[in-house]
RNA sequence: GGCGGCGUGGCCAAGUGGUAAGGCAGAGGUCUGCAAAACCUCCAUCCCGAGUUCGAGUCUCGGCGCCGCCUCCA
């Protein structure tokens, strides 16, 4: 059975089946971070969003070229190391590494390329070079600008009609001079103390949308199948993309655009001064599980608002270490099942894929996704309580989890228990769990033996003295677990 | 003022016009020395009003509420 990919596309405002421009390869362009800070957890609502998306392509047998800009130049980069004494590849190296770290993290696939801006001004100066040449661009006190009037499409991908676009102080305050209000920089000049480049269209530096345009061109060609970006930047930052490559090459950009709603927190949006920017190192040192966070920024629709809160990132948690509960479970017991079962387990196995596949090539439907996925970490579980699943079905599901965990990456990722059998009173048990120190171990071990001797008192003292350890005890047929409640280590 | 989105149980959140997935939390039960985990049972008629229809959370119209964009912004 195969499920068609279908993709809202914002340029048409329809959901339309995904057919990619050469069979089998798509080429995605996403507009990546202006590296002037730290990003927050509403940048990296988007970028697990793209991530998700590119393991979904790839999941239905797509060969995915990712391409995300880093934009290290433009005003607030140079602002920033202005303040700070520092030069603006100085000043935006760190953020940018602190910007890797935290995809890193997240468990993020890198992209294919992250092109800088700063390393392609060659291009750029070319692409002003062939809108000149067709009359879209015009020189003004040293500074070069899109003339917009001349490209009628503009406007079309946000339908903002450009005669009502309403003027706000900000343009007032903008200090170049332009035709026209609506125009907009390509190439602004040099200006005492800050950084330019000296090339053929003069000395200065590169407006804010052009280097989108010159790379995703460079790496992508003039035509490519996928853009994505936040819905704030269809206007002006797409709608200026578009212009400048359609303009130039008088093909289309590309087929189509994908736009990702905000995250907001508590229900307002991030502010610096509602203090309300989480940074993702902010949340890990409080103790947050980067996977929980995966999952919460994966969970709710692309489209859609996600409200940030710190019970939802509890909710999450709670989610992800019920899936890794199962997951464990069958990995666990696979050898001591029946060989024949109730067929309950293949059923419910089939269920689960058919309307996974359904629910994520439907837009990228995570949530009704996940939903399918939940349904058959609960059969599974009710299965094996009764006996009823055979060892075969066993393998296929737990097969299965990994297999859409290509997609969540929630899983863990290697091997991580510690396995280690004790002998008490002639009785083989197993004490297992994520290594903890020897320290640890040993009050693990003297509770087991605590327990043997039928000293519940002292069993308990020794759990709860785990416990303010962060470690959690869970006695089970066979031996023992321990859980860490740790953070941010689950990676 | 222009353009767009959203409003489903305590919280999060799916849902092709045919009588409400899933997760979290809660209550009761099974299991357990007690817990934990797991399972079983229980827990909504979908912001309001009108309309279309045999039938609407799902379509139309009108309200109410919340949010976003309109040249910093993922």
């Amino acid at each position: 059975m195969v499920t068609k990919l279908h993709l809202y596309n914002s340029w048409t405002r329809s959901l339309e089946p995904f057919v990619p421009l050469e069979a089998q390869k798509v080429g995605v362009y996403a507009c990546g971070p202006t590296v002037y800070d730290y990003a927050h957890i509403g940048n990296f609502r988007f970028n697990v969003w793209v991530d998700v998306m590119r393991r979904v392509l790839e999941w239905n047998g797509y060969e995915v070229k990712l391409v995300m800009n880093i934009t290290d130049v433009d005003d607030k980069t140079i602002a920033g190391a202005t303040r700070l004494k520092q030069s603006l590849g100085d000043y935006t190296a760190r953020y940018t590494e602190a910007f890797f770290d935290d995809l890193c993290r997240l468990r993020i696939a890198p992209a294919e390329h992250y092109p800088r801006a700063t390393e392609h001004i060659d291009e750029m100066v070319k692409l002003v070079e062939r809108l000149k040449a067709r009359g879209l661009a015009y020189e003004q006190d040293g500074s070069i600008y899109f003339r917009v009037e001349r490209f009628p499409d503009y406007g079309k991908l946000s339908r903002l009609d450009p005669r009502h676009l309403r003027s706000t102080g900000r343009i007032e305050g903008d200090a170049y001079d332009k035709e026209n209000i609506r125009d907009f920089a390509l190439w602004k000049g040099a200006k005492e103390g800050e950084p330019s480049w000296d090339t053929r269209i003069g000395l200065g530096r590169p407006g804010w949308h052009l280097e989108c345009s010159a790379m995703s061109m460079k790496y992508l060609g003039e035509t490519f199948d996928i853009h994505v970006g936040g819905v704030d930047l269809m206007f002006p930052h797409h709608e200026n993309e578009i212009a400048q490559s359609v303009g130039a090459t008088g093909n289309s950009l590309a087929q189509f655009w994908l736009h990702c709603d905000h995250l907001i927190v508590n229900g307002t949006k991030m502010s610096k001064s509602l203090g309300n920017q989480y940074t993702l190192k902010q949340l890990l040192d409080e103790g947050h599980d980067p996977v929980a966070i995966r999952y919460l920024l994966a969970s709710v629709h692309y489209r859609k608002q996600l409200n940030f809160t710190y019970e939802g990132l509890g909710q999450a948690n709670a989610a992800v270490a019920r899936l890794r509960e199962l997951v464990l479970r069958l990995e666990k017991c696979t050898e001591g099942l029946p060989s024949e079962g109730s067929g309950e387990g293949k059923a419910a196995l089939q269920r689960a894929d058919e309307g996974f596949r359904e629910t994520i090539a439907d837009d990228l439907n995570t949530s009704g996704a996940l939903g399918h996925m939940f349904s058959l970490v609960k059969a599974t579980n009710a299965a094996l309580d009764c006996g009823n699943l055979a060892s075969g079905e066993a393998t296929a599901i737990l097969a299965w989890f990994h297999d859409v965990d290509r997609i969540w990456a929630l899983l863990p990722r290697e091997q991580q228990l510690v396995e280690r059998t004790i002998e008490i009173k002639g009785a083989v048990l197993e004490a297992i769990g994520i290594p903890i120190s020897d320290d640890d171990f040993e009050l693990v071990t003297a509770r087991m033996q605590a327990r043997a001797d039928r000293d519940f008192v002292a069993a308990d003292r020794l759990r709860d003295r785990l416990l303010k350890r962060g470690i959690s005890l869970e006695d089970t047929a066979k031996g023992v677990r321990w859980h860490v409640d740790v953070s941010g280590r689950s990676g």
